[in-house]
DNA sequence: CGTTCGGTTGAGCTTTGTCAAACCGCGTGG
DNA sequence: CCACGCGGTTTGACAAAGCTCAACCGAACG
């Protein structure tokens, strides 16, 4: 995966030599951050958008010393930092969950690049929009799903997440997190978490340790929790109207 | 208020002429929806967004018989639709909550519109950006808040957005929610709800009936729900750089 | 080795949910 | 004009889900 983001744009839409260098142009840089280093603190001035290339990352906004609401995690290709597009100043906190490396780049110029290629305006606009829908799934668990419900959803969003980005692993996962993220996460204490996952195990649904899950019983959990995975679903589905382009 | 998208774009950024036109162009024709009718359901073709003329609407999604949950509340100006933006087949339900007015508008529209104006394709993306710190806010409330400090802090966003709208209103506005709408947008029971706003009434930080709420004590509010209206901010926060145009 | 960080487990407590009854305002129809 | 019923709200008693605190464990790392 050299090249983030036309990995990610090609796949919602093909992509021709012109958009692939307008592309490149925006991935000039790569930086790095240890696990745990704050990539970008709420209030800081917001000119760049990032994307992920290596590692996991999420988004945040701490409250009081102890409450905290994570947002999202962010996988590989990713984008960073685009909640606070429209932004001068970060609304949010943004975390190197592991060591990762990411590519910035200037906000300002998206601008351009949107007027060179409307076509991949439209893609952007694409992925705007599926990262409301996971906010909006979010938005379900916490508020209407029981613990172990929430639990076993947002490993199965994780679960096809990382599927999309590795096809040959799709019961297995890499597993960074912590129990304080998956609380801040699921708005549940770590301990509950800990109490959930630990019943999911029993039940022969899931395997975990410290580092991976390995899905047992993909269909038990599909059923328990609600999960339906059209808000992550493959482009086909996606592609607005907007984006009918004529091949120039 | 007769043009609710000129309206609502001058909110964030100067409009000239053509811009103007381009806006008036998109809001041709009128629908009237009476209260509790649906706008567009989940799995219909979404190939037009509107924008709420008149009334409240909301967006929400059903899972179970008996489990709903609602994301947000449309006011006057606010687009409905705009969550599944990218997708062929509508994600949510969108319910009018009043009597509404909304202008439907081709999706496939907006691309031209934004060929021929980048300022108000940057405005979009902005307004795009607000709804996701909205989205993001309700994420907090319902993860980490008490109920009494949801409860608080949706009646000062109500605020905020009412007078926004409004700004000779400024602590008092309509209020056609009820219980069981509340608690699905803060992930609570109805009656929980309703001993939340009388526990804030017998403080005397608010007095509310059927259809008004009326803020008395906003700082207590403000405090105790630890709300901040930068996510509502005026648009002089909110103006990215890409907006930073020549007036031609 | 000892320390640290994270995970697990148990006991008791708090918050919120559920169920049911009573209530209130309002519109309708006799 | 009054009685009724309907939709929504309030209140109380009780149950359940989840939280807190604290002790303990185990792996990783110096």
């Amino acid at each position: 995966m050299t090249h983030c983001l036309i990995h990610k744009f090609s796949y919602y839409t093909d992509l021709n030599k012109d958009e692939r260098a307008l592309l490149l142009q925006l991935e000039d840089r790569k930086i790095s951050y240890k696990a745990g280093e704050c990539i970008a603190a709420k209030g800081d001035p917001c000119d760049h958008l990032y994307i992920l290339h290596d590692g996991w990352a999420y988004v945040s906004s701490t409250l009081d010393v102890k409450l905290r609401s994570i947002f999202d995690v962010r996988l590989n290709a990713d984008f960073v930092g685009l909640s606070d597009l429209a932004f001068q100043h970060h609304l949010h906190d943004f975390y190197a969950l592991t060591n990762v490396v990411v590519c910035p780049f200037p906000k300002k110029n998206l601008g351009a690049m949107f007027d060179q290629s409307p076509k991949l305006r439209d893609v952007f606009l694409l992925i705007l929009s599926r990262e409301q829908a996971i906010a909006k799934e979010r938005v379900i668990s916490i508020g209407r799903r029981t613990a172990i419900e929430r639990v076993a959803h947002f490993l199965m969003e994780l679960n096809v997440r990382h599927s999309l980005l590795y096809p040959s692993e799709d019961t297995v996962f890499d597993f960074p997190l912590t129990l304080d993220h998956m609380g801040d996460l699921l708005g549940l204490s770590p301990v509950h978490v800990s109490r959930s996952m630990s019943m999911l195990k029993e039940n022969g649904y899931i395997t975990y340790n410290r580092t991976r899950v390995k899905i047992l019983q993909m269909d038990k959990l599909i059923t328990m929790s609600g999960f339906n995975p059209v808000f992550l679903e493959k482009p086909e589905r996606m592609i607005p109207q907007e984006l009918e382009y004529a091949e120039a």
